[in-house]
DNA sequence: AGGTTTGTTCGATAATGTGGTACGAGCCAG
DNA sequence: CTGGCTCGTACCACATTATCGAACAAACCT
């Protein structure tokens, strides 16, 4: 009944009752109380103290996830300078290599993106695995595979030890030599490729943004094989990433482009 | 010692610590024990809960909130119909208006934005009181007006008593008598009008978005008073957001534009 | 290297979250 | 309109558990 994974339980508690509201759009007492079996006493608790706090509104009966939750997220986001430096560098990218565009960084030894041209205001990931595709392993992909050549050695092993090697499609790299022999070629050539390793079908070419010595984030291009294979293989958007990815970097450090 | 204003303390104290954090981007533990006035132990015992759950990070010895919040907000914000339905039409309303378009919700009697043209991904609320912009008064603006008119009698009432009605600029309606009579004129005409009320020097038009009997939310066009003052009079621009509003409502009844 | 500041660990006490039970309001069907 | 049901909410005793002080360790800057 106590779980010592966590210093604080009724603070975990608090994120499971958001989580059960997430996964349904909108809940009832009753129902997250039995999704989550616990009482409803303790439910309401929680959903009494998220709604005094403005995290939970209820609307005729139901209670749904308040609005602050994007407005905090919008806030912490303009916190990664790579985010505030990079985002106009992010959207030019995509009008020149008419790919998919992607800004990402490590958070936790996972790659979480901060922004993707692909992204539509209105879609809405129907919660299929809390954690969808909102964070990814480095190994994976692309700007993942090029922060991860980027990172201190120890980092490095201690996120491939902490969640191993996962495979996502039949290509992904998930023997330990081969990934740190795919890593060496990363470092040295500036830039990563990701061919239908993480999503089959896929090809992406991904830049990591390093700024005194340590990694900020990555930028990469994605597309459907078929129609980027070509682009990738002769060159062409690798030097378009690795040109973009140069450009955040320097306007990171000399604080232009804002 | 207690707070008896929430049932659950320790997850008020744990939203203390995300508020500390977002209001300095990132920052350390005594340094939020200071600014908590807590013991460096219990706000490192929050963190470590926190982190474990990926809600928060921590880089080079400072915690900083993760992009978790982003990705909840995003998926929660697509639980709202309105905005579902409404954004096309709100994007559409401004290249037809040439003004500020915003999308509102009513959320615990307060007005939240959903979202805003004059957004910039890149721009950065510099946390100047908590709420700073996200959330407003309903009283105070052209889409608050329009969802106070809408609202049943007795939410406006217990809307008014617990918030009362504090002014922003000179214009704001401070006056309940004058508020009540002001908002059934904005239920028969079927739109609000906000003459510096909100910001000085900014003019707006807001109408509300009905659907069953229930207000889901209200669109709203702004502008500079001196470029848009002759088209607000004129009808010009509020029949425009009359017509957009009425778009929105029957793309929710009816689930088309989506 | 010394001193200062920081993050972290540990343990006892008292506060406090938990969950059983009970009340009341709302809903649907008859 | 009334019965029966389900749902949300309030209460309270107990035991869990968050808190806090102090002491440790690690990093930083003279």
């Amino acid at each position: 009944m106590n779980d010592p994974s966590v210093p604080i339980s009724s603070v975990k508690r608090s994120y499971e009752v958001i989580d059960a509201i997430r996964d349904r759009g909108q809940a009832g007492v009753t129902e997250l109380s039995e999704a989550l079996e616990r009482p409803k006493s303790t439910i309401h608790n929680h959903l009494q103290t998220l709604e005094r706090l403005g995290y939970v509104v209820k609307t005729n009966g139901k209670y749904r996830l308040s609005t602050r939750y994007f407005h905090i997220g919008r806030e912490s986001r303009a916190t990664h300078e790579v985010f505030v430096h990079g985002i106009e560098t992010v959207k030019r990218l995509e009008r020149e290599s008419n790919g998919h565009v992607q800004l990402v960084v490590e958070e936790n030894g996972m790659g979480a993106i901060l922004f993707a041209t692909h992204w539509r205001d209105d879609d809405y990931a129907p919660a299929t695995g809390r954690l969808s595709l909102s964070r990814v392993h480095l190994h994976t992909n692309a700007p993942g595979k090029a922060i991860l050549a980027e990172l201190p050695p120890e980092r490095r092993s201690s996120i491939i030890d902490r969640y191993g090697l996962p495979g996502r499609t039949e290509q992904t790299i998930t023997d330990e030599q081969a990934l740190r022999a795919e890593l060496e070629t990363v470092r040295t050539q500036g830039y990563a490729v990701d061919r239908s390793e993480m999503i089959d079908g896929s090809t992406g070419v991904g830049a990591a943004i390093t700024t005194d010595d340590h990694v900020s984030g990555a930028i990469a291009v994605y597309g459907p094989t078929a129609e980027i294979a070509e682009e990738v293989e002769s060159g062409e958007i690798v030097s378009l990433v690795r040109e973009h990815a140069d450009t955040i970097q320097t306007d990171i450090v000399f604080g232009s482009s804002k």
